[in-house]
DNA sequence: ACTTATAATCTAATCACATTAGCCATTATA
DNA sequence: TATAATGGCTAATGTGATTAGATTATAAGT
């Protein structure tokens, strides 16, 4: 019988799962269950099998983030289009611990997709750095320091890494102060270069 | 046949198989034969198994890059002494990528042990934030702030998510500058507040 | 409507580990 | 030298991923 799923749909209920039991924990087995079908089934979906759904959680992970940070971005700039970002990005990780755990983990085996994945979050954060007078360089500085700490920080978090009562809110904004406050100081910073407009990974 | 293996010994085997081909393929399977023995032998070693093998692997390398940094940091001061930290660790982990991973990747449904294995470089950390005028609360957030980046920097480094051509190393000093410009603006900050002397993680 | 092609499921079988149970030889020790 | 602890093994079990091939249901064309 026809069960009118389809790729996106399996991809949406996975992720779901993954935030509630963590990725480890959805296999095959368990989704197909979920989904009232039988695992092999799956495989109509998903050729690559659980490897490919892990691939496709990644993915859609980054286009979500990806979604929520351009929305917060529209209507704000520099510093504060920085802490729109910044604030989207780690209450994404916290909202949605089992996505973003899938987001980092693929990564930890393969690598090419990922780079792609990332790219649109690292464009955001280029056209907002736009609006400050730094050099094309500098501004790579910048967005790895940024997507570093966010990373880092957030899968800290995430994993209940930091014990001390004291909060984390507020460790948050001191970090981003800080590291905008570094920005501040290089304003009137070189020219663009040209060699990098072409090339805005990071 | 004894084989004169030990937990350490086997550890370090393990380890090193992490480092060259991940630590997804660190299998009991192929540890085993690496070691000259069948898998079963290996719970001799480890009474949970493939868990306990990885949770070893955890504590180890937060064990070994602690003792890296200690050294690391003897002799030097301040700016200096954080800069060294830092950079023990960012080396650390492009040298021990599977190592590494595991130190992250364990921490990923487990929780507890890992708070009490990077306790031990969060008090290094700490030690050398006393030279500083700053409050505890202070120093919680800086700790906090550069234990988010290195282990976002490093990991993403590690996986090649830093696509862009231009110099990671420069990246990285970039990021521990402005990092500790922002301490240093501190500088002449609150005085200690005893509530946080008993507390030292983050 | 009727036949054929396509798509979505299923069952059965296979594989790759991890893990458990229980046997045996070797080492250490009382 | 008995005897217990140690470290290794083989055989068996269990779980999940994956493959092969059959089956049914939808869609398309006549």
């Amino acid at each position: 019988m026809k069960t009118g799923l389809d790729k996106m749909t399996i991809i949406k209920v996975a992720a779901d799962m993954a935030d509630e039991k963590g990725i480890a924990n959805v296999t095959l087995k368990v989704l197909a269950a979920k989904l009232g079908i039988k695992p092999p089934s799956l495989y109509k979906y998903f050729n690559g099998g659980l490897d490919e759904l892990n691939k496709e959680l990644m993915l859609y992970g980054w286009r979500s983030l990806e979604g929520e940070i351009t929305k917060a971005a529209i209507g704000k700039a520099k510093d504060d289009a920085i802490l729109a970002i910044c604030s989207v990005y780690r209450n994404f990780a916290a909202g949605h611990k089992g996505l973003f755990e899938a987001m980092q983990w693929y990564n930890m085996y393969q690598s090419k997709e990922n780079l792609q994945a990332t790219q649109c979050m690292v464009s955001v954060f280029f056209q907002v750095l736009d609006a400050y007078d730094l050099s094309d360089e500098q501004k790579v500085h910048i967005v790895r320091m940024f997507r570093g700490f966010l990373q880092g920080f957030s899968s800290i978090e995430s994993h209940g890494g930091y014990g001390n009562p004291l909060s984390v809110n507020d460790s948050f904004d001191f970090a981003l102060r800080t590291m905008l406050n570094g920005i501040h100081d290089l304003q009137g910073g070189r020219k663009s270069e040209a060699a990098f407009e072409k090339n805005q990974s990071v």
